[in-house]
RNA sequence: GCCCCCAUCGUCUAGUGGCCUAGGACAUCGCCCUUUCAAGGCGACGGCGGGGAUUCGAAUUCCCCUGGGGGCACCA
């Protein structure tokens, strides 16, 4: 194992996004290639924000997507706690070195202050930046403060000079550090910053490679003056690009379905979504496209993620989630399938259930729409002399029907394999064909009798699930029709 | 406003100075298969944001512009 430690570090403030996802699936594509460490790190400093609801299912979907870490809050490890809210301790050792150092230093000023500033700054076109004042302040002056209670913060005593850094994928990157206010590292309520709990975490947990979205490639900078404050070793750092909406903006709610929970329910496959967001941005050098995550993880080479913001085609998707359901037997099929179908009330016997599933495997984009297409196997079909019956009105139908009602009806058993729907089918035409009757008088016409319907599955897959009692009802009533309409 | 990142078909992308008449996939359209719908097969449509510079030669290198995105918090 080498000594490759990355880290998925998400916020307990809602469930698993696309976005995230992406992350997180970075970050275990580049520890497995590299035989490294993936750890899970919840980082609710915000806890206003942070449920531990919203931790459970952010695992739960990881664990969905096959993206299990090594260590983290669920499974423990050797540099735990691995909850930002537990760490206290280590971030405050952290602010208590810099303040020893003099990397830091106590800020007094009130909101009111801070934003008048600010808005000064602005409205002289200046990047808004806090100005020192309370670094000016004389120890005494401190000392009475801290005595006397008032409020304070901790800030980071920002260095001089460029800061710049070699991105995974991205390359050199160099930022001025005149451009970077002395930043806050505690607050007044006691807790810890983003930035500083973020660096004392993966400096403690021995993180070697920090794998993130770009929206963090500006934070990378004060990391690393931190970093070097605290006299630790910085990671390497990698910002890859971020997911927008089909109108080029943020992805949002308003683009439909974002959370990983949703794709689930809506019947998207795992294997899927993982294959759909590693390609998204990323590519394994040949033509593939349809990869398994272990060969995800063999090809995987941050050279190759795209710089750019990818945006996220739900019809390429869909066509990815297509492969892969039909590429399932329907023996599997037929069980991933049954929680949607029995959703919509419909459950089906033992021996029809496959037949059901292979039925109906290609026409599934996802796995939601199953009871759509399921339906006409069931007594939930109503029947009706609609428009479709029309189409029984054709000469030589109702010998057809006939025909079929005599062959079927003595056949053996009630469901049958689809090898055997597809003899009786035969038999059938054959039987007819005897009697002079064929094409567009048999197939059509028996499909409306068995289902009422001008599309639907193979006449054969029909004749094998629909049951030989059903199908048997059903000739009986389009023959009945067929009487009537006569008389 | 300031800072940072990005820029090839509608979308995801290949492309690292001549193999490019810019390749693949999704989507779209057409044909084939199929006495239905899909699936599948074959094909078509479609792109290097603009301007300079370097070079014998630029999608590829450099500069400017434009456009898009991100950041500038006592959020993460």
């Amino acid at each position: 194992m080498s000594d490759v430690r990355v880290r998925f570090a998400p916020s307990p403030t809602g469930t698993l996004h696309v976005g995230s996802a992406r992350t997180a699936l970075y970050n275990y594509l580049f520890a497995r290639h590299h035989g490294g460490v993936l750890v899970l790190r919840i980082e609710d400093t915000d806890l206003k924000r942070s449920l531990r609801e919203h931790e459970q299912s952010i695992v739960r979907d990881l664990h969905w997507l096959g993206l299990q870490a090594d260590e983290g809050p669920d499974v423990g490890g050797r540099y735990g706690p691995y909850r930002q809210s537990e760490r206290g301790p280590l971030y405050e050792a952290g602010v208590q070195q810099l303040l020893a150092t003099h990397s830091a230093y106590h800020c007094f000023c009130t909101q009111e202050r801070l934003e008048s500033l600010k808005a000064e700054q602005l409205a002289a076109g200046r990047m808004p930046k806090y100005d020192r004042l309370c670094h000016h302040l004389a120890p005494e002056v401190v000392e009475a403060r801290l005595e006397a209670g008032v409020p304070a913060t901790i800030r980071f005593l920002v260095p001089e000079g460029d800061i710049s850094f070699v991105d995974l994928i991205h390359g050199p990157i160099t930022f001025s550090s005149d451009v970077i206010g002395d930043f806050i590292l505690k607050r007044t309520d006691g807790g810890f910053a983003y930035n500083f709990a973020v660096v004392v975490d993966d400096a403690g947990m021995k993180i070697t490679h920090v794998i993130r979205g770009e929206d963090h490639i500006t934070n990378t900078a004060r990391q690393l003056m931190l970093y070097a404050a605290l006299d630790e070793p910085a990671p390497r750092y990698g910002h890859h690009s971020l997911i927008h909406g089909p109108d080029g903006g943020k992805l949002s709610k308003r683009h439909g379905a974002t959370s990983i929970g949703e794709f689930r329910d809506l019947g998207y496959l795992s294997d899927a979504v993982v294959n759909y967001l590693a390609l998204l941005s990323w590519h394994p050098g040949d033509e593939r496209e349809k990869l398994t995550l272990d060969e995800v993880v063999e090809g995987f080479d941050m050279s190759r993620a795209s710089k750019s913001a990818a945006i996220f085609d739900l019809d390429k998707l869909n066509w990815l989630n297509g492969l892969y359901i039909r590429a399932l037997t329907a023996a599997d099929l037929s069980e991933i399938v049954r929680p949607y179908l029995r959703e919509q009330g419909l459950e089906f016997a033992e021996g029809q259930r496959q037949v059901v599933a292979a039925a109906i495997q290609a026409n599934l984009v996802v796995l939601e729409e199953a009871p759509r297409y399921a339906r006409v196997f069931s007594d939930d079909l109503v029947i009706t002399a609609s428009t479709h019956l029309a189409a029984l009105d054709e000469p030589g139908v109702r010998t057809a029907l006939e025909a079929a009602r005599e062959r079927l009806s003595r056949a053996e058993g009630e469901y049958f394999e689809v090898d055997e729907g597809r003899a009786l089918l035969k038999d059938v035409v054959d039987a007819c064909a005897g009697q002079g009757v064929k094409g567009k008088a048999i197939y059509k016409p028996l499909r409306v009798a068995l289902t009422g319907l001008d599309q639907g599955p193979e006449l054969f897959y029909l004749i094998a699930g629909l049951g030989r009692s059903r199908i048997v009802a059903r000739l009986d009533a389009a023959l009945a029709y067929l009487e009537e309409r006569s008389a």
